[in-house]
DNA sequence: CAAAATTTGATATGTTGTATCATTTGAGGG
DNA sequence: CCCTCAAATGATACAACATATCAAATTTTG
């Protein structure tokens, strides 16, 4: 596991390879994704930073931040939630196959994952077969957490 | 193709045997689904339902008879664009599998899929081996329909 | 027909997201 | 070093999506 310094830093990297700013406001946005465990919302993120770093963060900013986030792939929209997420590979040099979301309906905890290569495959077939052109093969799934899970259970 | 009667006929005999109820205004609703091409929101439904049958249709009642068609399976929300389909399965006797959508990016046009068993097989095992319990193995894919891509080539 | 349960109406409010224009910040050139 | 220009942020307004709550109407059942 690397560090939230060393997140910061390759991202800042990146940002200077490809010609763009990362400036303090969008550092801080990118801050709170990392050092959160579940999913957080554009309006989560707004409240996180303003206690956090002093100064009133706009749910605008937020939203703009998160954009330019997503552009940079630094960051990840998990449209079943309208949350949130880092990417988890943003200290990676490779290129890794785009990856995959197991969201918790109850918590929100999010895990990123790698489904097989084969089955993608199956997926953009049926998907180019039905005519239809794959934007992201980016998968947003809907499960339950260890810990929710058992909850659940012990519920009913 | 079965008739949009047809289809409605169908739901009115699930509903029956499941011993409860769809009353006019759920099966306006569900008919304004049927005959939509591509996904409607609440609102839409809603306007939907006020010019085509005449009584205006609160945001409301929609939102709650969505709730309804959702858990009797006559309809699904579709997370990615905050909008409902209706089930294109309705009319099916024999169990199915579970309905994976295309959902075009630009014009929200929607095409039920069904992805070939040993993709979902691999998915699920993904999902357990990370310590998730899958919840509904119902996926969201961000896709361009064929009419939109060309558009969307012919721009740049 | 009356009582009970279900469905719908109506109002209010909260959450998420976009549009627009003003202001500030920061990089690069003179 | 400061001026200029582009990029980033602030601020305000508003649109779309969604839920909570209680009252009224409708349907089922006895």
């Amino acid at each position: 596991m690397s560090s939230i310094q060393e997140v910061i830093a390759s991202a800042e990297k990146h940002c200077v390879d490809r010609g763009v700013r990362l400036p303090t406001k969008r550092k801080q946005v990118l801050e709170g994704l990392v050092r959160s465990e579940s999913a957080l919302s554009a309006y989560e993120l707004a409240d996180y930073c303003s206690k956090t770093f002093g100064k009133t963060m706009a749910p605008m900013s937020v939203y703009r931040i998160l954009d330019f986030l997503e552009e940079e792939h630094l960051a990840h929209k998990l449209n079943v939630a309208n949350k949130y997420v880092a990417c988890s590979h943003i200290v990676c040099d490779h290129e890794h196959g785009v990856p995959q979301f197991l969201i918790c309906g109850r918590c929100h905890k999010v895990k990123e994952v790698v489904i097989p290569k084969a089955a993608m495959t199956a997926i953009k077939k049926t998907v180019n077969e039905a005519d239809y052109t794959l934007l992201t093969p980016k998968l947003e799934i809907n499960c339950l957490c260890e810990t929710c899970s058992r909850d659940a259970a012990t519920e009913n």
